[in-house]
DNA sequence: CTACTAATAGCAATCGTTTGCAGGAGACAT
DNA sequence: ATGTCTCCTGCAAACGATTGCTATTAGTAG
């Protein structure tokens, strides 16, 4: 049973309708790897059925986010979604150059975490995270432009 | 000499004119403590001269972050903006249920910072980063809800 | 003070996202 | 299968943010 069935249960077991929009909306999430966005979202979801609107692809990613079946990443002032990492929740390092994605373990910011919490009493957001920055490769052709 | 006045200063500095409304829009920042939303400062500036286009708010802020003198914060999805504090960067602690906001000293990200950049070659962007989350008076609120 | 030039402001169009509304369709009982 | 009750969708309008275009104006030189 794959992720994406046990998606579909959950919608049921939560009292919500199990519509062909938000069928192939959660298809369409799940086929990208990787977290995609809105716009892809919503053209791949109307390659099978085109006349879905914006407004559902926006309605249903929303509730698929509140239901926990997909995550939403923040990059570059637009979010991004991708089916929930069953593997366990992660961070996403952005690159502002070439907008690759990177996963980080939360693991990095526990200490930051519970420092937040113990001297300040402040439970910080840190789920799903998304940091941009310059990744390694980029950094490097930025340090040696030669072939710019 | 004010920040505000070497503000109209550096703008000069760098060839930009120094117009009315850059100057309204300056003011308008300065004037409020804290951060504030683009439509408070769009607001304000209205007060002084009631022609002042939303997009000459919005183009100006980008002119005026550029230049350092303001400083950009995304607050729950929308942006707001202050005067860059001279004392030094600073992260935001923004909290989901009050819209409080508290600075935190950028030494408690410097770990992880340096971190990220020799396990991974990353340069993270963390200055002026907003963390949402919940504060200590609403986290108490929530425990306790005796007064709902 | 006047003239010139390029940067800038206002306006309107546009883009991405959200929301109100009315018709259409899932779920469930009969 | 049929009916009933809501939930959900599509549409269009609205909203915040951005951009192209043209007239205006700051800055500078004469």
């Amino acid at each position: 049973m794959s992720t994406h069935d046990r998606a579909l249960g959950t919608l049921r077991e939560m009292g919500y309708r199990l519509t062909p929009q938000r069928m192939l909306i959660l298809a369409a999430v799940a086929e990208g790897d990787g977290h995609m966005g809105v716009d892809e979202v919503h053209r791949r979801a109307k390659e099978a059925y085109p006349y879905v609107d914006i407004a559902t692809i926006y309605r249903t990613l929303h509730l698929l986010k509140k239901l926990g079946v997909v995550t939403e990443v923040a990059i570059s002032d637009r979010l991004h979604y991708e089916l929930t990492d069953p593997a366990g929740k992660h961070h996403h390092m952005v690159c502002r150059r070439c907008h690759g994605a990177f996963n980080l373990s939360p693991h990095y910011l526990e200490e930051f975490h519970s420092t937040l919490v113990s001297e300040f009493g402040f439970e910080p957001d840190l789920e799903h995270f998304a940091i941009t920055g310059v990744c390694a490769p980029c950094r490097e052709k930025d340090a040696a432009p030669d072939k710019v």
